[in-house]
RNA sequence: GCGCCCGUAGCUCAGAAGGAUAGAGCGACGGUUUCCUAAACCGCAGGCCAGGGGUUCGAAUCCCUUCGGGCGCACCA
């Protein structure tokens, strides 16, 4: 698909080394090495529409004035077959491009032309990349940090797809080791509790503390009664964890399907222990000499992979610990499955496993750089201008479930799309909630609204969009209308650079900015009733419009409303 | 103590890879509707980019340092 931007930046670095050999052969300018010539954007409209800051770069190899040196390129380029109109040469060196009004004419036949694959580019070309995200312990409700790392997970994802990568999004079962013993002896507590009262045995202290364990064994004794209360304590635990457990497995699943968070893979911890991929992978780091005994403990030499401290994998009592069966897990991404590229969404908490985790990967045979690890910081709700720790209606944490009720999807997935995943969030439940001005999400999905609602009125009088061909263009000549192509043609360039820097935020940030430049013209100038010429023309504008859009919101799984 | 993240307008935040006069939204104030959705638009105000040093043609951005906030530093996950 067509990236304009991109093709103008690339014409431009053909003008620009174009100019420098010619300008070379005529003795002007030395020859020079160019590795890299940056093609920038300037913020102030009389700079043009595109910069370089090559002259000032070359500056001391041509041993000349950065201007003098701007001037001699200026002088010596070619623009036939460009939307180059002229260049200038500025301040203290750049070179300014001002374009033809043709590239944004262009911009409007690309987008009718190519719909909803508008925007999609091919940087991944197919490469193959997991995403996983959430990945909480199915041992209860999801909260506030996993409604983030949810959100901000599949809308990476969707960028990624978007920008040309074959993507995986997967969750990661903790249904394993010490949480799993954990979550057996907290139900067995209650079980035992719930049947021969609060004092026949104490609640362990670490143990799981939440009503649901209490709810889970309500049910059970509902269905199958005390028959358990005998029966001895391995069996009873792994009884009763096999009833929860996929009960909270299913919870999660459902919830995150309401949250538009659909997973390729549930991966188990426990199939690693199945195959025998755990003790392979062990094997091989053992092999390797890479795990030496201390104080009766198995240890992974992390600290030869660049980490601070070494890490114990098999505990003295012989149960594994948690990192184990993450590296057979990070083992079965990259050279089971073959994973090119993994992206792991981890809470701000966990960065101290960063350096290990990287240290594992490249333990197994695999160069780090291809894991990247996206921490997102956590999340503070608010209430009536106070920090909301509970939920009012239920008296427990609130969940993401209590979430969707209270504010909705669309608006939980915009709100925590907002910020770049390294900021602090703090989500303000009544903002969410509003629907109003203040609320950015009505804000956006509103100018969908409008345009549909324009459409249809339109077509109601035989009037439909028009194709390109049949539009002239030209007459798009007011600030409002131009500066809105404008931004519509960046949409490929913030799908690169967001997959580029894992930040969809840019996205949200993106999207209210059409929104605003599209209420600004159509403040400024009309459709219906206008020249016939120029309302075709308009038409195929607020068509782009809402193409772009909608193509935004559907990355974001965000619905863009034809009414409100 | 060591390490990671953060500090930009009254509030919440943008300023990818160093660029020209630092931007939005909300809030405040003042306007706009016989006309396609006013859930909208327009105008105005608001800043020593936490402080101090460096690096260079150029720094909110890179390096060092101080201060302030958050989070890690388990045979938990």
């Amino acid at each position: 698909m067509t990236n304009i931007i991109e093709n103008i930046r690339e014409q431009i670095r053909s003008i620009v080394r174009k100019a420098l050999t010619v300008a070379a052969e005529k003795g002007l300018l030395p020859e020079m090495a160019v590795n890299e010539i940056f093609i920038e954007t300037p913020k102030e409209k009389q700079h043009g529409d595109f910069s370089t800051n090559i002259a000032m770069l070359l500056a001391k190899q041509a041993k000349k004035a950065p201007v003098q040196i701007a001037s001699i390129l200026i002088d010596n380029m070619d623009f036939t077959d460009t939307y180059i109109q002229r260049a200038e040469c500025a301040g203290p060196g750049f070179i300014n491009f001002f374009l033809e009004t043709s590239w944004l004419y262009d911009t409007l036949k690309i987008i009718s032309r190519e719909g909803e694959d508008y925007g999609r580019i091919n940087i991944g070309q197919g490469k193959k990349v997991m995403v996983e995200f959430v990945s909480a312990n199915p041992t209860g409700p999801l909260h506030m940090g996993n409604a983030r790392g949810g959100a901000l997970g599949d809308c990476i994802a969707s960028v990624l797809q978007a920008a040309g990568y074959d993507v995986t999004r997967e969750y990661y079962v903790n249904d394993a080791g010490n949480q799993i013993e954990k979550f057996g002896i907290s139900l067995e507590a209650r079980y035992i509790q719930l049947l021969k009262g609060e004092d026949a045995i104490e609640f362990p202290e670490d143990g799981y503390h939440g009503e649901d364990i209490i709810d889970h064994m309500k049910d059970y004794i509902e269905q199958y009664g005390d028959k358990l209360l005998d029966a001895d304590p391995e069996t009873r635990r792994r009884e009763l964890v096999n009833f929860a457990l996929p009960r909270n497995i299913e919870r999660i699943k459902k919830g995150l399907e309401a949250y538009g968070i659909n997973y390729d893979v549930w991966f188990s911890e426990q199939s690693l222990y199945d195959s025998g991929e755990f003790e392979e992978t062990i094997n091989f780091l053992k092999e390797k000499g890479l795990l030496y005994e201390k104080d009766g403990a198995q240890w992974f030499r992390a600290t030869d992979f660049g980490a601070e401290k070494d890490v114990v994998i098999i505990r003295s009592n012989g149960l594994p610990t948690y990192f184990a069966s993450d590296i057979a897990y990070h083992r079965n991404k990259f050279v089971k499955r073959g994973f090119d590229w993994v992206i792991n969404l981890w809470g701000a908490d966990h960065h101290g496993h960063v350096a290990r985790m990287k240290a594992a990967v490249a333990a197994v045979g695999v160069d780090p750089a291809r894991l990247d690890i996206v921490l997102f910081q956590l999340v503070r709700l608010f209430k009536n201008g106070e920090i909301a720790r509970m939920s009012k209606r239920t008296g427990r944490a609130i969940s993401l479930d209590d979430l969707l009720e209270e504010v909705g999807r669309d608006a939980a997935r915009f709100f925590f799309n907002m910020k770049a995943a390294g900021s602090h969030l703090d989500f303000d439940l009544d903002l969410a909630a509003k629907q109003s001005n203040e609320n950015p999400v009505y804000y956006v999905q509103y100018a969908h609204a409008r345009i549909c609602s324009m459409l249809r009125l339109l077509e109601s009088e035989g009037i439909s969009v028009p194709s390109a061909e049949e539009v002239d263009l030209t007459l798009l000549t007011a600030s409002e209308e131009q500066e809105l192509i404008k931004k519509l043609a960046e949409y490929p360039e913030e799908i690169r650079i967001s997959a580029q820097t894992l930040e969809p935020s840019r996205l949200t940030r993106y999207v209210t900015d059409v929104a605003s430049l599209f209420h600004s013209f159509y403040t400024e100038c009309r459709v219906k009733g206008e020249e016939e010429k120029l309302m075709k023309a308009r038409l195929l504008l607020v068509s782009a419009t809402k193409t772009v859009i909608k193509n935004v919101l559907d990355i974001l799984s965000i619905n863009a409303p034809e009414r409100m």
